[in-house]
DNA sequence: AAGACGGGGTA
DNA sequence: TACCCAGTCTT
């Protein structure tokens, strides 16, 4: 007879390795999957992902992993050339960041991406999610992946909800613990296959129940997949934003081969010359441009 | 805990 | 048009 434990832990197992037998015939070939793959390029891919989807960091990754092959490549180079070689990636800061991380890993880690969590975690630009993912993709350690698919799947198939709750709750974390396996390689592989399953499958607004290796074992799809249309819809505003005009001072600015003087620019002449001059502050704030002649007003990418 | 921070593919 | 995405960092 079992315990009640042991048969949470059946269903846990269960849930489990469904998922883990689909991502063996449905993984995606994925070049920093490969295996020859360095723990560089690793952290480069996952640092292009935050918040970018798959298919638009396909070209940019195989392009700056030409360039840059080592973290000693990219110190080497300009953060202005790593700001321009990220392109229309989005979140140019992340650039910055990958950027400054090379410069730390050179002077401070004898230029090798370190496995440890809190070294890592030091980093710039390095935050939970990608700690815990460059240590289990690049070092087969077991480390809890809790990104937004995975949360998805967690909160679908263990919890009968339709989407997790805004921010990472305790009990999310736990379960996450719970339910990832002891064994480092099959971490590492629960923690692949849960996000491919929520990118793929169990995806936020139209999920292909139909085709999911989980949905006989789902507590939201045995409950009638209840209340994903009334759920919160969490849009943000883009045209007019402060953010969509940084990002177009940051697109002349990389086209440019030499300093220009933002304001006034026909280029941004539908833009209020208030709000060009307080994006123009807040990107000098953040050290993504710089002032290279302040008696012009010619400014560069930093 | 909440807000700032890009940009484009897809429905 | 609206929505979503392999998050991080700062109030």
């Amino acid at each position: 007879m079992p315990t009640s434990q042991e048969h949470i832990f059946g269903l846990d197992a269960r849930r489990v390795a469904l998922v883990l037998g689909w991502f063996e015939a449905s993984a995606r070939d994925l070049p920093w999957r490969q295996p020859d793959c360095s723990a560089w390029g690793v952290l480069v891919s996952e640092v292009m992902l935050q918040q970018t989807p798959v298919a638009r960091v396909l070209p940019a990754w195989e392009e700056w992993m030409k360039r840059w092959p080592t973290p000693g490549h990219l110190a080497a180079a300009s953060q202005a050339d790593a700001v321009r070689a990220w392109g229309r990636l989005g979140y140019p800061r992340r650039a910055k960041r990958l950027w400054e991380c090379a410069r730390v890993l050179v002077d401070r880690h004898g230029g090798e991406v370190p496995a440890d969590a809190d070294t890592l975690l030091s980093l710039p630009g390095v935050g939970d999610y990608t700690a815990s993912a460059v240590r289990a993709f690049a070092f087969g350690e077991r480390a809890v992946v809790l990104d937004t698919n995975v949360r998805r799947v967690l909160a679908r198939v263990w919890g009968g909800e339709p989407l997790p709750a805004t921010s990472v709750r305790a009990g999310e974390r736990q379960l996450a613990e719970r339910v990832t396996p002891l064994d480092p390689a099959s971490a590492a592989a629960w923690a692949a296959a849960s996000m491919e399953l929520g990118a793929l499958i169990c995806t936020a607004r139209a999920p292909r129940c139909e085709e999911c290796p989980v949905a006989s074992s789902c507590a939201w799809f045995a409950g009638g997949r209840q209340g994903l249309e009334e759920a919160p819809r969490r849009t943000q505003a883009w045209h007019g934003t402060d953010r969509q005009v940084r990002g177009r001072i940051l697109a002349l600015l990389r086209e440019a081969d030499a300093p220009l003087i933002v304001e006034g620019r026909t280029a941004l002449a539908d833009v209020e010359p208030g709000q060009v001059e307080s994006c123009l502050e807040s990107l000098l704030a953040d050290g993504l441009v710089a002032l290279v002649d302040a008696e012009r007003g010619l400014v560069a990418l930093a």
